[in-house]
DNA sequence: GGTTAGCACTCTCGCGGGGAGAGTGCTAAC
DNA sequence: GTTAGCACTCTCCCCGCGAGAGTGCTAACC
């Protein structure tokens, strides 16, 4: 266990690095904190917290940096919150209700705010349920032989692909397979239609039964996620070589990202935090993601996230991405979000 | 006029600096390419291609560098195509038809697979109709008073929005609302909506039929729109500065690029081609845009476009993108696409 | 008149040196 | 346990410089 001033230290550690982005010298502790302390004992403690693995050296005789111990060790126990005060809150919330009318606009917009508030990147995905349900089926004819299965879930999600149909049907033909589809299968899970697909009696419709299942089940994996606040992540200095640059860019797209936020990690106070390393994926090890979970209609979940460097101002990320996250709650699902109090 | 000896070293001018990016020398192209003249000679030529404007000095003393003028003469007069060869269309035609089963995935990999074609960035936007038709709409319950609509076009674009419902009401009446609402509209487009809206007896019923008539109208600035090969783009040394790879990035989001692919541009044989200024946007002045339209059905288009540095690989980009943009159409529209001769 | 050799001039690029500055670790004294 | 002092290390930035590449120009040549 560290002691009560290795603690206080490695806490001013951090947060002057978060601050400075420059390795930390016992000479700045000093000096910017007006410690009653020497350099020299200072240096004294910095050693045994780099024994202890809380931080590291980046050169014989640079200062400081925290090691992901020490960056865990400061959100779990050093940290201090940075309250949303309430003018930031009102510009939040004004932001939110100015939403614009579609729904995917609306999902883009809380992950640019998000972005702008914590500047770094941010991530929003849409609310799905775990077994969804289908509400109901459109076909589309794209060209004799084939059209474009619409299916649209019962939390709103909606998929698509392309099946074969008999080559010499027209729309209205298809509207027909289209509405024995939906008596049938309207409200089923994925397992039920799969299930009720020999029913049909027709081969064509069993062949569309059994890809509106597939449908179902199909997560989607890119769809409706929303990622605002690249660029001010990448202008941060450690994305200082090109090379670590287009590793990012080339990672934070969509398809990639559902993953990551699936990762469990440490909770704190239901943000999932993970550190560098705790991160599964390999191009994330110099990144930290903060995860809220917030929950839509009927059990359906979505996800608020942050990504940026591990050097990132946790205090005030934490808080704000629990806050979009209440406020996707509560727009989705609970009664009007409660006013900002004025 | 150019004379024709002129016109040939500005040819072998481009096709030298699209290849190495560096500056071309009298010498280079004497020595490469077996010129029957003395690099004096070669000087002579160059001097008046840049009095006339097709080629610049980066600084004195330097080699030559085409201007826009120069790649926009080289992509009318100059250029050869380079033919996309058995193999190729077979590799090409391959991947496509092993296209996973989603249609969103399946636009991503015709992006996908032309961005690795010509080493640039490749967007697909999905065909949609100018002015679509409601297909029909989907009420889904969010939480007491607010529902989500899901209105299905019928060229198979799916938009939602948020809209508000009386408090009390279940998914059952909802349900209702909704199969009114697709018994009085159906097949209408936006203006026809919008006129029906007052014929509602019910206030809510009216207010759901406008939302549905502005959904229509709505153009998904942002949907369905697929990105490819950013970080092969941005590998070029163009991009040799932080500065210029984050603008890039910034800018190559799906939302700011439908309007991107709509600009109207000298065409080549159905390909719109943009260089440099001839761009409309701030950001493109430093790129070049090849773009194809496709038909999808019932009038519906979508565009298949590269974008890269204006030192693109003209003579492989331009065929490529007409290419998928014809397998896109002819996998959505036509029968089915004509195979690969074996 | 077009072509060419020759030459002076210019500009970039990479490399090495060197000094300033920052910071540590250690030792010895308090 | 704390601190002053000091030697040592490592980075960073600037500078200068030489090599190299290429041009423009002039004068001669076919």
């Amino acid at each position: 266990m560290l002691s009560q001033r290795r603690a206080d230290i490695l806490n001013l550690v951090v947060d002057e690095y978060i601050d400075t982005a420059a390795p930390v010298s016992s000479r700045a502790l000093v000096d910017r904190h007006n410690l009653a302390l020497s350099t020299a004992t200072i240096r004294n403690e910095l050693a045994r917290l780099e024994e202890d693995g809380y931080v590291t050296h980046p050169y014989t005789s640079a200062g400081r940096v925290p090691s992901n111990v020490g960056y865990r060790f400061y959100v779990e126990r050093l940290m201090e919150e940075e309250p949303i005060g309430p003018a930031e809150q009102r510009t939040i919330e004004h932001q939110f209700h100015q939403a614009p009318p579609g729904y995917g606009d609306w999902l883009r917009l809380a992950a640019s705010i998000l972005a702008a508030a914590v500047g770094n990147v941010a991530v929003v995905a849409r609310p799905q349920q775990p077994q969804p349900v289908l509400r109901q089926a459109q076909l589309v004819e794209l060209r004799p032989g084939a059209a474009l299965i619409v299916a649209v879930m019962d939390d709103g999600s909606v998929r698509q692909r392309i099946a074969a149909v008999p080559e010499g049907e027209g729309q209205t033909r298809l509207g027909e397979r289209a509405r024995l589809l939906n008596e049938r299968c309207a409200g089923c899970g994925a397992e039920a239609v799969r299930a009720l697909a020999p029913g049909f009696a027709d081969a064509h419709d069993r062949g569309l039964a059994l890809d509106v299942a597939d449908l179902i089940e199909e997560h989607a994996e890119d769809a409706d996620l929303h990622i605002a606040g690249v660029r001010s992540a990448l202008e941060q200095p450690e994305f200082d070589s090109t090379e670590r640059i287009l590793d990012a860019v080339q990672h934070l797209e969509a398809y990639h990202l559902r993953g990551t936020l699936r990762a469990a990690g440490g909770a704190r106070d239901g943000a999932r935090i993970l550190i560098g390393d705790e991160n599964p994926d390999d191009w994330l090890q110099q990144w930290t993601v903060v995860i809220s979970d917030f929950e839509g209609p009927d059990g359906a979940t979505g996800s608020v996230a942050v990504l940026g460097p591990t050097r990132m101002r946790y205090g005030r990320t934490i808080p704000r991405v629990r806050y979009v996250s209440s406020l996707m709650s509560g727009l989705l699902q609970e009664a009007e979000p409660q006013e900002a109090g004025g």
